[in-house]
DNA sequence: CGATCCCGCCACATT
DNA sequence: AATGTGGCGGGATCG
């Protein structure tokens, strides 16, 4: 039948559907599939020729729904029958033609009949859900455009949602390898672990909370947000596909909407999303500006991914009813691995409580392709943030060219951005890690605050441990290396630095003050219907973004109750990965508002809710663990097994006493400075701080275990003038700071999640601090510190870090030795001993600080004040020792 | 009338 | 400059 439609169609032509085909056809396929007649189904008239054509009509005039289903089948069933549509062909055509004249009816194919999700199926009804390997099939967007009787555009939308989910990729311009379902599970997997550490917790508040709250967008719509999550994760896919090559392009909004969207499935309880907590979780902008226009334009977006998820068999529709009315949902029915991922061998958690596991958190924007190349691809985070429109188009998709400018424009909007990093750690190299988005803000006047306030800012430094950024992995291969190598010297060797810190100092303008929060994913908790949902929802609301808290005031959040939480992070950990930390690094516009909202992400800000996170993931081992991990990470050698179990085993120990002692459990907040780099993000160098970040973070982070790392980022030119760093190893001492003597020193590690690849390793950098030499500078700095302090990456941490992750590690960062206030004397560590450095040292922000919460722990430090510009730093060294 | 979402303009990216 | 991509949102259709 339908090929009689073909046939009948060329010749009447008028349809514009038609005459597209043939011509594009023409070139393409039409041997292939002669039958290709599909298309047709546009076409008006479909079956009037068909002997059943006139049964069919019946039925239809009878039954809308029935018309519907019968177009459909027809629509597929073309491409089955395809064989055999030749022959017909002739006869049909003469029927065809008497036919034209049941136009009538047909016509209007009905809008159904060309809805994406019907193209969708076409499409698939294409290719083998599971292609033989050896069988490479490539998609020509031409041809299948023509074949399927529509535009390109059509195809692009479909191709996009299936590229996000890896099930094909881009091997050229128009062209597209076909890859099935093979590696379906293994992106889901990835895609809910990702999911799990970017919105975990906010699903789960939304699930729960919000819906209670509603949210008028207006308002809350940042909060939800998280804020820049990362959109990466992409790109790894499948390594295997090597397609890889083309992954790097843009990240589109399709893609990484879908990817999101998937996530939100996948990290979700009830496996239930509605579309307006979906459209607000994945509007990213972090500004207000959401408006009503966005969220309607995400929604449609949404249902053009959903319609495509459905024609996948993943999810279907549904409709949630709750107080407020019923909405539209999609539940996910396809495969669902999450018990499975949850476990890993590291078995942290349980025994772990204590420290449950820990993460490091790190984050590292940035995912690594896929695929052996090692580029870097976006920075989630900081991605996330900007896109707002311009920005969004422009990056570029490619991976070389465009990145820089992104950055570039990163950094701008980075300030914006609130960046969390997390890493989870797992057991299994070869997931890569996924990092965290990490948020920055800026902080009004940043640019100097920080400097200001300090003359110079130098600080003294610890070392503390390293955060590591997770990076992508391919990416940093060299980078990381190096980074590594001076990690690991570090390690072995010595910090040098520790005992004196240098202190260091920043260019006033660049340097932001950044407070990150650690998160833990969470899983999904478990339903929360429970009672729990008082809890939940503070939990969620502290997962938060920060943003959403501040502005909404969320007298909610403060209700949130801790306890709960922690329990529930702990939970979480285990089951899940673990730990995973975000890290959020805010930049505390003021202080004041800090206490709230501030820094939002962090820690400041949601104050209440944040804190709590934060004391969730305080309380969790994890951040100890974290901070093992980092310390570790230097190098490696160790293998990334060991570090994650060791991470456990260590945690505890030193790690965590550190941690504990410190704020670290606590609020972390630690804040980090960040330094703008002139340039593009390029320059960026992060310093962090040891500790955990507060969770703030954004999103709700919850509990996450990991451990936030501060950093700080230090622009390159920056460090330039700096001695920096680097690791520790490196030491860079070299450099007689310039100025003055900084030494910088700042650890940080970040973690690159590499993409496929493996494992996250969470790389470290050492931090040990380069010190300089001269202590005239720091001196400027805090009088208080002294500089002791040095750190050095815990041994641990190294350890475990180390190896693995090697490359992925990038060590932007320079180590950079941190002071911690409050406890400074302590510092003197032994170098190695220290291990724990990690929540050590930090910066604090004053705003970020803000909250009581967060400070408590570290009120040791003092207050930051509040000025906020000032911000102290703290070590939170080892401390105590 | 709100939910869906097709359609295709047009900006941006790539060639 | 041409062509590939794909963001985006008007407005049509569905329910």
């Amino acid at each position: 039948e339908n090929i009689f439609d073909r046939s009948r169609m060329a010749p009447k032509t008028p349809v514009k559907n038609e005459p597209v085909d043939l011509s594009k056809q023409k070139g393409c396929t039409p041997e292939r599939n002669p039958i290709t007649p599909v298309k047709p189904v546009d076409r008006p008239q479909p079956d009037p020729w068909t002997p059943t054509a006139n049964l069919k009509m019946l039925v239809s005039a009878a039954s809308p729904d029935m018309r519907d289903r019968e177009k459909k089948k027809e629509l597929f069933r073309p491409i089955e029958n395809s064989e055999q549509s030749d022959t017909p062909d002739s006869l049909q055509y003469v029927v065809v033609d008497d036919c034209t004249v049941d136009e009538f009816e047909k016509q209007r194919p009905s809008r159904k009949q060309k809805s994406l999700g019907l193209l969708c199926q076409k499409f698939l009804a294409r290719y083998p859900s599971y292609p033989l390997s050896t069988e490479k099939t490539t998609i020509s967007l031409d041809e299948v455009a023509s074949i399927l009787g529509v535009e390109r555009r059509r195809i692009y939308d479909i191709v996009n949602v299936l590229e996000s989910l890896h099930l094909v990729s881009r091997v050229a311009k128009n062209q597209y390898c076909w890859h099935g379902r093979h590696n379906l599970n293994q992106t889901l997997k990835t895609l809910q672990e990702a999911g799990e550490l970017q919105y975990g917790e906010l699903m789960t508040f939304f699930q729960h909370k919000e819906q209670d709250l509603e949210y008028k967008f207006g308002e809350r719509k940042k909060e939800t947000i998280p804020d820049s999550q990362d959109r990466p994760l992409l790109d790894f896919s499948e390594p295997d596909c090597t397609s890889a090559s083309a992954n790097s392009r843009k990240d589109k909004s399709l893609r990484i909407m879908s990817q999101k969207f998937v996530m939100l499935f996948l990290v979700s309880k009830t496996k239930i999303v509605t579309l307006d907590i979906a459209a607000k979780i994945l509007i990213e902008e972090t500004q207000d500006t959401v408006d009503h226009s966005k969220f309607k334009t995400k929604v449609r977006r949404l249902y053009d991914i959903a319609n495509v998820l459905t024609s996948l068999g993943l999810i279907k529709k549904v409709h949630v009813t709750e107080e407020r009315g019923r909405k539209p949902a999609f539940k996910w029915i396809g495969p669902v691995e999450s018990p499975g991922k949850i476990d890993e061998p590291r078995g942290h958690s349980p025994t772990s409580d204590p420290l449950p596991g820990v993460q490091r958190g790190v984050c590292a924007p940035y995912q690594i392709c896929a695929t052996g190349k090692q580029r870097f691809t976006r920075h989630a985070s900081f991605n996330g943030t900007q896109p707002r429109e311009g920005a969004r188009r422009k990056v570029s998709s490619e991976p070389n060219s465009p990145r820089q400018e992104r950055q570039d424009a990163y950094c701008s909007k980075m300030i914006n951005l609130a960046a969390v990093c997390r890493q989870k750690i797992e057991e299994d190299t070869r997931n890569p890690r996924i990092t965290s988005p990490l948020s920055l803000l800026p902080v009004p006047g940043d640019s100097e605050f920080c400097v200001n306030p300090l003359p110079q800012a130098v600080f003294p430094v610890v070392q503390a441990d390293v955060p590591s950024l997770s990076l992508p992995n391919g990416i940093s291969s060299q980078a990381l290396h190096i980074s590594t190598s001076a990690t690991s010297k570090t390690e072995n060797g010595k910090p040098t630095l520790l005992p004196n810190q240098p202190f260091l100092c920043f260019p006033s303008s660049s340097l932001f003050m950044l407070c990150g929060g650690l998160q833990e994913n969470n899983l999904r908790e478990t339903l929360p219907t429970t009672g729990d949902a008082g809890n939940r929802r503070a939990e969620a609301q502290a997962t938060v973004p920060a943003a959403a808290c501040q502005k909404r005031s969320s007298p909610k959040c403060a209700s949130p109750s801790a306890p709960v939480d922690d329990e529930e992070p702990a939970a979480k950990k285990q089951t899940m990965e673990q730990s995973d930390v975000a890290l959020s690094l805010v930049v505390p516009k003021k202080p004041f508002e800090s206490p709230k909202a501030e820094s939002n992400p962090g820690s400041g800000c949601t104050s209440a809710e944040h804190l709590k996170a934060f004391h969730l993931d305080l309380a969790s081992p994890a951040a100890p663990e974290a901070a093992d991990k980092e310390s570790t990470k230097p190098l490696d050698s160790q293998e990334q097994e060991k570090w994650s179990q060791n991470k456990d085993p260590d945690k505890p120990s030193p790690g965590k006493e550190h941690i504990s002692k410190e704020n670290a459990n606590q609020p972390f907040l630690p804040q980090y400075l960040y330094v703008q780099p002139t340039a593009g993000l390029s320059s960026f160098n992060f310093l962090f701080s040891a500790n955990q970040a507060p969770g703030a973070i954004n999103l709700g982070a919850s509990q996450l275990p990991s451990l936030s790392v501060p950093y700080v980022v230090v622009p390159s030119a920056a460090l330039a003038s700096f001695p920096v760093v680097c690791s520790p190893t490196i030491t860079s001492p070299l450099s007689p700071v310039p100025d003055g003597s900084f030494s910088a020193a700042a650890a940080a590690s970040m973690n690159f999640s590499m993409s496929g690849l493996a494992s996250t390793t969470p790389v470290f950098i050492g931090t040990t601090a380069a010190v300089t030499p001269q202590a005239s500078c720091a001196p400027s700095v805090e009088p208080q510190q002294p500089a002791h302090h040095a750190l050095h990456l815990s041994p641990v941490l190294v350890r475990s870090c180390g190896a693995v992750k090697l490359d992925s590690s990038m060590c932007m960062g320079h180590p950079v030795t941190l002071l911690k206030l409050q406890q400074p004397s302590s510092a003197p560590l032994t170098p190695k001993s220290i291990r724990p450095a990690h929540h050590e040292a930090f910066f604090e922000t004053p705003g970020s600080l803000g909250d009581p919460v967060a400070w408590k722990k570290n009120e040791g430090n003092q207050t930051r004040n509040a000025s906020s510009v000032q911000r102290r730093l703290e070590i939170s060294s080892t401390s105590p020792d």
